[in-house]
RNA sequence: GUAAUACUGGAUUUU
């Protein structure tokens, strides 16, 4: 779960040499592993082991394969997974239907998303509140932002609460949309509502906030997340100096990389890129040149 | 003869 598959994998081939049979709980475990990194191959080689040994995959698994086939875009190949699950008797629940739609939300078929949205309805099977806020997701993206507040509005007369995925979603969606008001009047709302807005909505309005060139007001959220309990993470660092260095402000940014060397954070391949991005809109082509040779020297893979 | 409210599939932000 947390990433490391190899070690995972070699604890899996140690329990076979020592003989031990593995279950559905461990086949399922290092399916979805491969599945989250887009190793689909591999899953699926493991689950036909699976089959093999008399096990019989469940819902864990099936979900976990057609998650990874709509990671990689292969829609058809998870419909097809989905058939010979239905096939085998195995009955889809709110799950296995979010992780297609959310798939064909994400390859930019809203059609077939709401076919399936339609059709878990007339199998009486209830979408959560992670089955609103991947449609809603969907449509956000796609900039159907009435559409998804719709939904928003449908949800909550279901009594099914949006939570703080759902209101950063949408609140990243009018900020997307050029409409910071609605998104600041939704933030209120979701405190009225008893939620605590996090990091990541701190991190969406003050990208929103960068994005329309207002970085004065995006700085003044960044210094009082702290006084509410929110503290500033890689995203946020790389959201600003990105501002910075497109306002042309670069004294700023290197106030920005300062500031992180003091906390927790090490820059990450966002930061480097958007340094070098920054250096060669500036016409520091040849600095960007240079400190791409230095990150390069000290074993950083740009990609 | 002993062990658990433990462990596996879905949704949010930055270049």
């Amino acid at each position: 779960r947390v990433g490391h598959i190899e070690q995972a994998s070699r604890l899996f081939n140690q329990l076979i040499e020592n003989g031990l049979a593995p279950n559905n709980f461990t086949y399922n475990s290092i399916i979805a592993a491969h599945c989250s990194v887009g190793d689909t191959y591999i899953a699926f080689k493991l689950y036909d082991a699976m089959v093999k040994s008399g096990l019989f995959p469940d819902l864990s698994t099936y979900g976990a394969l057609m998650m990874g086939l709509c990671k990689e875009g292969k829609m058809q190949e998870a419909h097809s997974i989905f058939r010979e699950m239905l096939g085998k008797g195995l009955i889809p629940d709110k799950i296995i239907f979010t992780i297609l739609i959310d798939g064909h939300l994400r390859n930019g078929d809203i059609e077939q998303a709401f076919k399936l949205w339609t059709e878990m309805g007339e199998k009486e099977i209830l979408p959560d509140v992670v089955a609103y806020t991947a449609l809603i997701s969907g449509l956000c993206k796609r900039g159907y932002m009435e559409e998804a507040h719709e939904c928003f509005t449908d949800m909550t007369k279901k009594h099914i609460f949006p939570n703080n995925y759902t209101y950063n979603l949408l609140i990243d969606g009018y900020c997307k949309d050029r409409n910071l008001a609605s998104a600041f009047e939704l933030k209120k709302e979701m405190v009225e509502r008893g939620l605590v807005p996090d990091v990541f909505t701190s991190n969406i309005l003050i990208n929103g906030l960068c994005k329309q060139g207002s970085i004065n007001s995006a700085s003044r959220i960044y210094v009082l997340m702290p006084t509410k309990g929110v503290f500033p993470d890689i995203v946020t660092y790389n959201t600003l100096i990105d501002a910075y260095w497109k306002a042309s402000d670069m004294k700023q940014a290197v106030d920005i990389i300062d500031t992180m060397s003091w906390s927790s954070y090490s820059p990450d391949i966002h930061t480097y890129n958007t340094w070098i991005n920054g250096l060669c809109n500036t016409s520091m082509t040849q600095q960007a040149l240079e400190f791409l040779d230095s990150l390069v020297a000290t074993g950083f893979a740009p990609d």
